[in-house]
DNA sequence: CTGTTAGCGCGTTCAT
DNA sequence: ATGAACGCGCTAACAG
């Protein structure tokens, strides 16, 4: 276990300074071509290498940026943080996760802890809106660190984000299967102190009524994303005196439950029952009976977030200008709602 | 944007000196309890935080991991590290990742930039095996970080490893297909040169040649991980003069593939070719017809990664002793394999 | 118990 | 073009 070499070593090495050396690697104008040389040849022969710590103490930069997601282990999160560290890591920069697991401590925890390790910027997207205490993005804002949401944001003046439209996702998804011919459409819901969960429900409510279909709460019903929760939806909504004949649903994973319970009941799909998920998960395209939902680009979102990041920390922070950006989602329709073969 | 406050500022405010308010700060039994708790008061009144890099600068320890894997928007790399952030947290540490895309040379690029970043020690996936160099990585064992390899390893003196018997769980998936009667079983391969799938397949080999069955290395193709190249490779199977009656895939996607085209030819699973892949991947549970697969627990498998590195980091560098952590994979029986019901 | 000094490795004045 | 000195923020060694 050898000791990294410093520039001190080759210095001592050449009998010159320490600073000339550092010139000497930073190409800096002031240095004689002779010198210049000599010090790159022995840096590289005594395998010199830049302690990015030590230039992080004195810069103030780190070159870290902290990513903080509920969890990672979701395809959503994992394409959105490919695209992060793809757009990043040409720039230099290195990308440290963060878990939150939908806890809200635990959110304020890793913020603060990333702070601690002198991150350069936060891009992350929000476990929960429903507490009131912003205090902590505050903090980052009085630091001068930027913060970028996206997907799951709140909205807070000087904050910037990135996230797709919800409400169009939602709206091109209800016309697509008033197109089909659907009259009576339920909705899968969930949590509506999200944004974007309020979106996808206000985009569903607006496709009804510009067609003039009823819109029905009571065939609007939170549910969680799991598989389970959505067969245990579709149940009550299949057993209803006047069951639909279409689910649009917030989430894929509600939006598969549904498919296997609409089976159970021995209807057909699309033909008496029509499906659409959310998030253009990977299994909605194997699946036998492939799932019609709503593409979010995340590997893009990430690249897109990141790039806002950059800008930001090039500003030379003049203005705190915001920046929204909306990408729009793209309707993958396949089989579940494909009653019309044109 | 207001400067950070640090132990002079409050020392100043004290007029006491730096190293006392560090002491204090860190909980030295040394020092008075009338002081510590005026600089504890003090410091929280001024929204005092530890920088850590400062203190990795002076310590030499960063609290940074790198995790180096060909792509995070896989399931599996995506659980792994889940498993490893989750564990190292509580520790303290931070999780860099990293993606190689198998591009060896990012794989270099990775490791180099993450030593310039002084990590405290490397978890990675080899992204490929053919290369003899593996000079990059005695360069981490000379410079004492720890390197831990998970699931695609190289077998090198002194490196710990955590994976799971690649072997046991070909053999057990043989074994059931031939337990279920199967008796042309033919295997989607893939690049041997990596370890995993290298042992994937001499553990089909080794099951057939106990169970008494011929070994015929003409239904063995090398296939990449791609649902489209599976297709491809089992047309081919499909269309030979004497075709298998089960399909051992070394990964999900390919035994996807593998079912669309046993399918497109009017066969049925599994009554007449039966199908199991690897690494049950979430659709394969989620399909209609579910495929049956090896649970290689990723989540656990980051979790032990992370310990051993633990280990390693405490170890108070004395033998440099390798660990090889081997994990037993479960065989999860499905709907694509499942004839004979019990 | 507390102050003084020094050093982690680097870049950057200010001189020369 | 180069050297000397300093500071980033913190802890540890040595005094007292």
């Amino acid at each position: 276990m050898n000791k990294k070499t410093t520039i001190y070593d080759i210095a001592e090495k050449l009998n010159i300074t320490a600073a000339t050396v550092s010139r000497a690697l930073n190409g800096n104008t002031k240095i004689s071509e002779a010198t210049r040389k000599l010090v790159n040849d022995t840096a590289k022969e005594m395998n010199y290498e830049q302690n990015k710590l030590a230039l992080a103490l004195k810069s103030g930069k780190s070159f870290n940026i902290g990513v903080i997601v509920p969890r990672i282990d979701s395809n959503f999160f994992a394409s959105v943080i490919r695209g992060i560290e793809e757009e990043l890591y040409p720039h230099g920069y290195h990308v440290i996760i963060c878990q939150t697991h939908d806890q809200e401590n635990l959110e304020i925890e890793n913020i603060n802890s990333l702070l601690n390790a002198q991150v350069d910027g936060i891009l992350m997207s929000i476990s929960n809106a429903k507490l009131e205490t912003s205090e902590h993005f505050q903090k980052l804002l009085r630091k001068g660190v930027p913060l970028i949401f996206f997907d799951r944001k709140k909205d807070i003046p000087g904050v910037s984000s990135v996230t797709i439209d919800d409400f169009k996702g939602a709206y091109d998804a209800t016309k697509h299967l008033i197109n089909q011919g659907c009259k009576r459409i339920a909705h899968l819901s969930n949590n509506r102190e999200m944004q974007i969960f309020k979106n996808r429900y206000l985009g569903y409510k607006q496709a009804l009524i510009d067609s003039g279909i009823e819109f029905d709460e009571s065939i609007v019903i939170e549910t969680m994303s799991k598989v389970l929760e959505g067969r245990k939806t579709t149940k009550l909504l299949l057993n209803m005196n006047y069951p639909p004949d279409a689910i649009f649903s917030s989430s894929d994973f509600t939006a598969l439950g549904a498919i296997e319970e609409i089976k159970a009941h021995g209807l057909k799909i699309p033909e008496d029952v029509s499906v659409v998920g959310f998030s253009n998960e990977p299994f909605t395209r194997f699946m036998e009976l492939s799932i019609t939902s709503v593409d979010q680009s995340p590997i893009e979102m990430g690249r897109i977030a990141a790039k806002v990041f950059l800008e930001e920390a090039n500003n030379s922070k003049k203005i705190k200008s915001e920046k929204r950006v909306v990408l729009s989602p793209e309707l993958i329709i396949r089989d579940s709602s494909l009653k019309l073969k044109n």
